[in-house]
RNA sequence: GGGCGCGUAGCUCAGUGGGAGAGCGUCCGCCUCACACGCGGAAGGUCGCUGGUUCGAAACCAGCCGCGCCCACCA
């Protein structure tokens, strides 16, 4: 810096100066350890569990799994619910932001299970469940922690203090009591059913787990002889093997075809059961033949069909894959894929086979797995969710739990009207444990919260349930089990209900549904207030983000590349809509914005003396960008408070960037440099506001350049988030610098048209009326004329301003810039004439849009004389 | 089969009834004493297609085309 320094400013200290001096780029690496050091020193995030819930502000996050590390939707929302905390925070509210991990059942067991099979060339089965169930423990204690470490860098204000895991004994309890009460009320039952089973998993797994793919398959039509006839049923399938469990044949009631033979028998080749032709209108005559195998054991729709029409439910495929025992004993033990081929070759001797041909379809997979899902019939428990659906229906029709965007509140309550029960057993090993006993003598079956001495009834041995339970059921209870229900807690009486639940779509049902279930009937009330659904963030080619396609971006390589601020602010600005596309450029946006703000607080720290910060609106200047700081304020505040993030941050960066640096930096400059201490107070204060602004945000750099303002009573992290005051707007001021910003702009264009070298100065004649304000000389480089100068000719108007003529201007570019201007006119003006002399307009449209529409013409015609004159 | 989202400048996206915008990229000019992660200027778009409503449509309505996602029991 070449202009001579003023005083030391009393509020930086000479090392802290040199800093200041010296960097002249942010750097977020060294910056953001510090500072997060700071706030946890501090101990900012961890609230006493004091007042009414209104008082407060909690928000749970959704608990990553233990196996899990950052990843891009970790981040965003990471981001968003930080933002809110902080916002919420500044504003006077105790937050508690609920940290926590799950234990995520199956992900992590077959973590574990992986691992010992590739390091150690062991199973679970070989270890045994308890020695099994002790290492993933151990992996737990090892790795669990990682993912809270990376939300660290991230910034986020957490409650680190306070962290809770689905399997610590509070939340065991908790578990065990509700589903002691789910069971006492009936709700919980166990049932022979159809589930769907996961190879992969060894375990049922529910609806909502199982993704459907498209495959191609062959469908085979295969001929049932009927009984006491020559003729056969031809029925289609694309899993022949399953015909060993088939137990009837179905038809259409209205089907003439087969009308004769409903109430008949036909016979099942290679088994020799005797099928009962049934008629059911679920039957679609025009598919295929019109005829139905009905598989109840293997087969959903013919379960239900079974069901209904009672049917005998036969297995023939074992939960191991294999043909299992009532089946001819020549298939038993064959694995599913073979007994089909071996099958298909049977019927194909028989010459029984009359048809194959390649059939696309969807087929549910696991998405845990990824096998293809079993379906068979197995004896399991199941949550029957009718009556807690009901009431968690109202609270969100009625908006007592607001789901954002709302055309999510549509999806959530489609799918809980037409709710089913859940399979809640899972034959796992880490997990919940049922807490389920039975009496093999008597029979009896115990539910409590702590083991039975022995059977209540014959005082026999009892027999624990071995299977946990699924994951979610835990899930479920988050936003209250973690503040210590069924206890009641100070933190529960503080914090519950929780206000805001930010999550991705993809858990609506796994997860949002359950807690708003639950929260209902086991907390009293609704677990969250507001339920924020966020963006999915895409590659950048638009594919989905993942490791394994190799289209995953590491948050943390962009944090240790960019900084925390950086990939927060351009997470935030890019996630508009539904579905995103990562944009490096918003990040790379974001780092920018830091480091403008940075050297922006250099130029007025390093400058601003001994002023102290206030709104000093002694020229119009000053009040022009207190005005335009106003409009910020609210612009931000709303859209933090309305969820919408992008526009929050994008507004951020524009005022920062535009109005502050480009604008009033530049105007103010000269007067920072000359001591003017009203400028500088006005600086301190505008800067201090827009970092109160941006620290929902960006945090680190916020914080960083806060800790060199003066009089700061604490961290900005807990200092006051600017509110909105409509009375700071001065419409006076914005006219009249906008005015001056408009003219500076067309005279830099002008300039640069006409061609005047850089560096020299234009010259011109200033209009009376509206005359020029003073400050448009400088930032566009132009002098006007001595008072007295009215000698020569004007050679082109600028608005209010003439061009002299003068050696730096080539006459021919000037002549060029000129006829480009009339040509514009020219175009103006007729569309203008055009408008105006549709009456239609000139009838219909609003009178201030016709009389602007006047004004805009007289104006362009004026200008158009002249510069043809 | 049903539903949702998206289709606007080379790229990523704003813009919900009155003259097409931003960031990045490109081009021109600048190391101007906060910042080259910078400053000033410019070029660049029949707003997916076809109809309709309206004085006026990128925006509202209908239909179509394309991309993505969710739900669904047609063997």
């Amino acid at each position: 810096m070449r202009h001579s320094p003023r005083k030391l400013a009393a509020f930086v200290d000479a090392d802290r100066r040199k800093t200041l001096e010296a960097k002249t780029r942010y750097d977020a690496g060294e910056v953001e350890t510090r500072i997060f050091a700071s706030w946890m020193d501090a101990g900012y995030f961890h609230p006493d569990p004091e007042g009414a819930p209104e008082d407060n502000y909690s928000i749970a996050v959704p608990p990553p799994n233990v196996t899990g590390s950052l990843h891009m939707g970790h981040a965003l929302n990471g981001t968003i619910q930080d933002a809110m905390a902080r916002k919420r925070r500044m504003e006077g509210r105790r937050v508690k932001w609920i940290l926590g991990t799950d234990h995520a059942g199956i992900a992590t067991q077959s973590v574990v299970e992986k691992k010992l099979r590739t390091e150690e060339g062991t199973s679970r089965t070989d270890l045994g469940r308890e020695a099994f169930v002790e290492r993933v423990w151990e992996w737990r204690e090892t790795y669990g922690a990682r993912i809270i470490e990376q939300f660290k860098a991230l910034g986020a204000s957490l409650d680190y203090s306070d962290e809770r895991f689905t399997l610590d004994d509070g939340y065991v309890k908790a578990v065990y009591r509700v589903f002691k009460q789910l069971f006492e009320k009936g709700y919980i039952y166990r049932d022979n059913y159809m589930v769907n089973w996961d190879p992969g998993s060894h375990s049922a797994i529910s609806d909502l787990e199982v993704e459907n793919r498209e495959v191609t398959d062959t469908l085979y039509s295969i001929d049932y002889p009927v009984e006491g006839s020559d003729r056969v049923l031809t029925v289609a399938t694309v899993r022949p093997e399953t015909m060993l469990a088939d137990t009837a044949v179905a038809v259409n009631p209205d089907d003439a075809r087969y009308r004769d033979l409903v109430g008949g028998h036909c016979e099942l080749p290679l088994v020799g059961r005797r099928l009962p032709i049934i008629a059911d209108p679920y039957v679609d005559p025009e598919f295929g033949t019109g005829a139905l195998k009905i598989t109840p054991g293997h087969d959903p729709n013919d379960f239900d069909l079974g069901r209904k029409h009672g049917l005998e439910e036969i297995s023939a495929i074992g939960p191991d894959g294999r043909i299992i025992d009532p089946a001819p004993e020549r298939f038993v033990g064959m694995e599913a894929a073979a007994a089909q081929e071996a099958v298909v070759a049977e019927l194909r001797d028989l010459g029984l086979i009359s048809a194959e041909e390649a059939y696309t379809h969807s087929v549910p997979f696991s998405h845990r797995s990824g096998e293809r899902i079993e379906p068979l019939i197995s004896l399991q428990w199941f949550c029957a969710m009718d009556e807690l659906a009901k009431p968690a229906i109202d609270v969100v029709r009625d908006d007592r739990v607001r789901i954002h965007p709302d055309r999510w509140k549509k999806v959530y309550l489609d799918w809980m009207e037409g709710i089913r029960p859940w399979c809640v057993s899972r034959q796992l090993w880490w997990g919940h444990q049922l807490p389920v006993w039975y009496c093999d003598a008597c029979e009896e079956t115990y539910v409590a919260e702590s083991e039975p001495e022995s059977c209540g009834a014959c005082g026999g041995e009892l027999r624990r349930d071995p299977d946990v339970l699924d994951t979610w059921f835990s899930s479920a209870l988050w936003p209250f089990a973690t503040l210590g229900w069924p206890d009641d807690t100070p933190e529960l009486r503080a914090f519950y209900p929780t206000d805001l639940l930010s999550t991705a779509r993809d858990i609506i049902y796994l997860w949002v549904a359950r807690m708003i279930m639950s929260g209902l009937e086991f907390a009293g009330d609704v677990p969250f207030h507001d339920v924020y659904i966020h963006s999915v963030i895409q590659a950048p080619d638009g594919r989905r983000m993942s490791k394994s396609l190799g289209t995953g971006i590491d948050p943390l390589d962009e944090i240790s590349e960019h900084g925390a601020d950086a990939l927060r602010f351009g997470l935030l600005a890019m996630s508009s809509s539904q579905d995103v596309r990562f944009s490096q450029a918003k990040v790379e946006q974001g780092r920018d914005l830091a480091n403008k703000l940075w050297n922006a607080s250099r130029l007025i720290l390093l400058n601003a003396g001994d002023a102290e910060p206030a709104p000093a609106g002694e020229r119009v200047e000053d009040r022009w960008i207190l005005s335009r700081l106003e409009r910020a304020t609210e612009t931000i505040g709303d859209c933090l408070d309305g969820y919408d993030f992008s526009h929050a941050a994008l507004e951020l960066y524009r005022f920062v960037w535009s109005e502050l640096c480009d604008w009033y930096l530049e105007i103010v400059k000269p007067r920072l440099y000359e001591d003017d201490d009203a400028a500088a107070a006005n600086l301190l204060h505008v800067l201090e506001r827009t970092l109160a602004l941006a620290h929902p945000i960006m945090p680190f750099v916020s914080e960083e350049i806060w800790s060199y303002l003066p009089d700061r009573e604490a961290q900005l992290v807990v200092s006051a988030f600017p509110a909105a005051d409509p009375e700071r707007v001065d419409e006076a001021a914005e006219e009249e610098i906008g005015a001056a910003i408009e003219l500076t702009r067309s005279l830099r264009r002008w300039r640069e048209l006409a061609d005047v070298a850089p560096g020299k100065v234009l010259s011109g004649r200033a209009g009376a009326d509206p005359a020029p304000h003073p400050l448009v000389g400088a930032l566009a480089r132009f002098e006007f004329a001595a008072e007295g100068d009215t000698g020569s000719e004007a050679i082109a108007t600028v608005g209010p301003i003439e061009i002299l003529p003068s050696d730096e201007l080539d006459p021919d570019a000037v002549e060029a810039r000129l006829e480009e201007r009339r040509e514009k006119l020219r175009s103006e003006v007729e569309r203008g004439e055009r408008k105006l002399a549709n009456d239609g307009f000139v009838a219909k449209a609003p009178a201030e849009v016709v009389e602007e529409e006047r004004a805009k013409l007289a104006a362009y015609r004026a200008e158009l004389e002249e510069l043809s004159g």
